[in-house]
DNA sequence: TGCCGTTATGCCAGATGTGCATACCCTCGG
DNA sequence: CCGAGGGTATGCACATCTGGCATAACGGCA
């Protein structure tokens, strides 16, 4: 009598004790499992000693299932199953086949670069299907930490986790700065960094958008002094508020001159240095082919939209 | 660099890896699993070689699971979980608990014997679920050949199959005959199975009753004498019709004499060995404590009702 | 009774998995 | 700058498990 102890290839057993009831023969199944009827038999006897009780009614004419046999079957047969395809898909993905790109992307930021990327990538890979997940940074960087994301489109604030995964830089735009309609810069054409030493900044929520505080700070710094962040609010709409009540400033990327926004003008910002760096980040691990299609597309887009 | 080749043991492998990414360390999810650090280690080599991808990015502070590592977990988790539950019923069913009893029944016939016995049962064990399916007999002896069904409440069809499974005869029915209202026969206090000789007998389908029609013809012939079935229906109900149009007559079971059926009257047979047996089918192997409740309370309220 | 089918058992060789000891790598702190 | 202490990987020897082969045991059937 074979031991009991042996948990391990405890599934294989129990494939073999199916294709076994499939067959109503422990010969013919051991046909097809490639094994010999023997070391067939002494699988059964295991899995009915692990079990605890008899699973199949030898008779002389072969085997058929007792009512605990057809029961492991009724519950066994769709785990099986599903553990094969889902065997399968990981073995796919694993070879860099994804049916799926999960991307994380920040609406108001990246809309003008996804949409034509993702057109190629429809036109190169029209297979591949595609999960768009509008998100702010932080839920992106953690997305793509739980693994529940494979992309995140993301600006400056991406950079405190690129080294996490991989990185590409898309593009850098310009800066420009908030200030109420009412200061005395809102009627520039455009203003230099400098010019905004000794006022107020209107910070963001280190939580929703980190790193943004760090890259204004940073900014300041290249240009010779250091900002002073009377407040730190969270959600960018909150910002606005703040600059327009509290006549406050603050940098941002540039594409929000495109937005309007009552009561808050947008003013370019003219330093060379004053760049905003829009990036996109991804797994590490095998890129598939579909991944780095993606990639190579919004690089293009990248390209095109700087020319 | 371990075997590729083997596929036996990767459910282990997938367990260990479940704990290893809870944890966050080979070191901790090792203790957890009772084995060495080393050994798991390994198996994790082994399955990302079975893979073909990396599953953990290791790090100096322990590990952490890379995409393909995060969509295992997320495949994979629920598979184990059901194989683990679905096991533990089936060790618990093995040991003879089973939570649950299927009971197939044909309502005409069992419901005055079912009824009591359900409530008898309530009584003793009131904590195991029944599921009671009204079919034929021919779908209850189905049933129970493919593990669908624990009982068939079953009248003499049930002998054909008495051999495949456990039986106990519940009680022994006397014997009626349908005649047509017009028939001689139908005004007769009762009658001996001899005055049915050459008389056209009504058969009815073997797939949905089986042994009906052998029965009835193993009866006549201990009276001298072999019935003619000039017809065979399926469906009680269309025998009676057939009773009418035909002027036929058929061997029932006592219990159709309560029945009403217009234009047909029920007979009854004075014969000593005219009998109608009831019996009680279930799986054979071992039987639970609830599958031995109900037998005993079959056998008892069969008993009752005799007496 | 002998033949042919079935499943079960004894025995041996090869594969697999584990533990132990140790190597290796990185970070942190003196 | 180097050693301590945390992590994971590797070399090696040994126990365990599993499968194949040969063969037994058993039941039906001519």
């Amino acid at each position: 009598m074979p031991d009991v102890h042996t948990l391990g290839g405890m599934m294989d057993r129990i494939r073999a004790l199916l294709t076994v009831i499939e067959e109503g023969s422990v010969n013919r199944a051991a046909v097809r499992l490639r094994i010999t009827q023997p070391a067939l038999s002494r699988q059964m006897q295991a899995l009915e000693n692990e079990l605890g009780g008899k699973l199949l009614e030898r008779e002389t004419s072969g085997v058929k299932p007792t009512g605990l046999g057809h029961a492991l079957v009724k519950a066994m047969r769709p785990l099986v199953e599903g553990y094969d395809t889902a065997l399968a898909e990981l073995r796919r993905q694993a070879r860099g086949e994804r049916s799926e790109l999960r991307v994380g992307y920040l609406l108001s930021a990246a809309q003008s670069m996804l949409t034509p990327a993702l057109a190629k990538l429809r036109k190169s890979q029209p297979e591949v299907k595609l999960k768009l997940h509008d998100m702010s940074p932080r839920e992106q960087i953690d997305g793509l930490r739980a693994g529940e994301l494979d992309f995140a489109l993301i600006g400056q604030e991406g950079v405190t986790a690129a080294n996490e995964f991989h990185s590409a830089r898309l593009c850098s735009l310009h800066v420009c700065v908030a200030v109420a309609d009412s200061d005395s810069l809102a009627a520039r054409k455009n203003i230099t960094l400098k010019e905004l030493k000794g006022r107020d900044f209107i910070g963001v929520d280190e939580d929703q958008v980190p790193g943004r505080n760090r890259w204004a700070t940073a900014l300041c710094k290249s240009a010779g002094f250091k900002p002073r962040f009377v407040v730190v609010v969270d959600g960018i709409t909150n910002v606005f508020s703040q600059v327009v009540s509290e006549s406050g400033v603050t940098l941002l990327p540039g594409y929000f001159e495109k937005l309007q926004h009552p009561g808050v003008t947008f003013v370019p910002v003219s330093d060379e240095k004053a760049r905003w760096d829009f990036i996109v980040l991804w797994q590490k691990g095998r890129a598939s082919a579909s991944t780095r299609a993606l990639v190579e597309a919004l690089k293009q887009v990248a390209a095109e939209m700087n020319a």
